[in-house]
DNA sequence: TCAAACAGGACGAGATTAGTCCTGTATGAA
DNA sequence: TTCATACAGGACTAATCTCGTCCTGTTTGA
């Protein structure tokens, strides 16, 4: 159901974490312990977000891992792309075609981009700042028009 | 990676299709032909988008399938509804607790909704009179402010 | 009456993901 | 200089999910 990670999902609530007190550098059995997810498993996203430039990690003792900007310049779109690589719905998007055996009578190779690109753009507006936000102060998104119930199958 | 699976990528294919002779009630072994795809697996697909009210459904001999609407009417998103149930990332949504260990501490399951509708919101944009389009006249998307090479990894 | 075509669900092989573990490297403190 | 701490990177296994197929039943027009 368009589902991203668990990974990601962690990786969300670990940065949150991260973001009640940035510039101070926590280690990850320490943000394992405060998030209560498997210290491998923290360990493991916490490379992956490095490597995508969202952290910056200090090795030896004393090290551990700090944000690499302020909350509010980290997208949610960024945090996916660090985990999962390139946001796309489908695979024949990036020129990587080949695996696609009906791809000569595919009408709508390109199409899709114009799909993919609505979501970078949606995923891009949402910061990690937001995700930490207290959410019971949550109402109806700002410019959505979209209620609660959409979304639903018939 | 964000993805949908590919029964959702055939149905839009499918669909595609269907929308070039609207009115016209096709058959799903037909259908199959025209798009190359297995034909159990696009009965499959049209029996979900049937229920979805997507497509109309005439059974017995000389029976079918018909587009419920116009092409301009239908949208990614429902299509997308249709084959995968309410479109979310992740779990959390919906009033759906009890699977997540970490719900009580989790502070951003509200915050979700947010990336929810912004998601939503964006493949409500896209038609699928859009995705029947030839995709040759497809250039940067009207707004996005996305290059090509967003969200590779590092 | 019969054949065509949809409705609905069950099932197994294959692919993907989640989570763990191991070895190596960098760094600060004793 | 030595050592403990903590990240870097990759390999590996079990569990889960998806894909594609098949079977039986119901509806309907010829």
């Amino acid at each position: 159901m368009i589902r991203i990670n668990k990974l990601t999902d962690y990786a969300v609530v670990v940065l949150a974490q991260m973001a009640g007190e940035p510039e101070r550098v926590i280690t990850a059995p320490r943000l394992a312990g405060d998030t209560n997810l498997p210290v491998p498993t923290v360990a493991k996203l916490l490379k992956s977000l490095a490597r995508g430039g969202i952290l910056a990690s200090h090795r030896g003792a004393g090290g551990g891992y700090v944000l690499g900007r302020e909350a509010t310049d980290i997208t949610v779109a960024e945090i996916i792309s660090a985990l999962e690589g390139p946001i796309s719905l489908t695979e024949c998007v990036d020129g990587t075609h080949g695996d696609c055996e009906v791809e000569s009578l595919c009408p709508m190779r390109g199409n899709w981009d114009k799909v993919n690109a609505a979501i970078r753009r949606a995923l891009s507006e949402v910061t990690l700042a937001d995700m930490a936000a207290p959410s019971l102060s949550f109402g109806p998104p700002p410019d959505s028009g979209f209620d609660a119930a959409h979304g639903g199958r018939a």
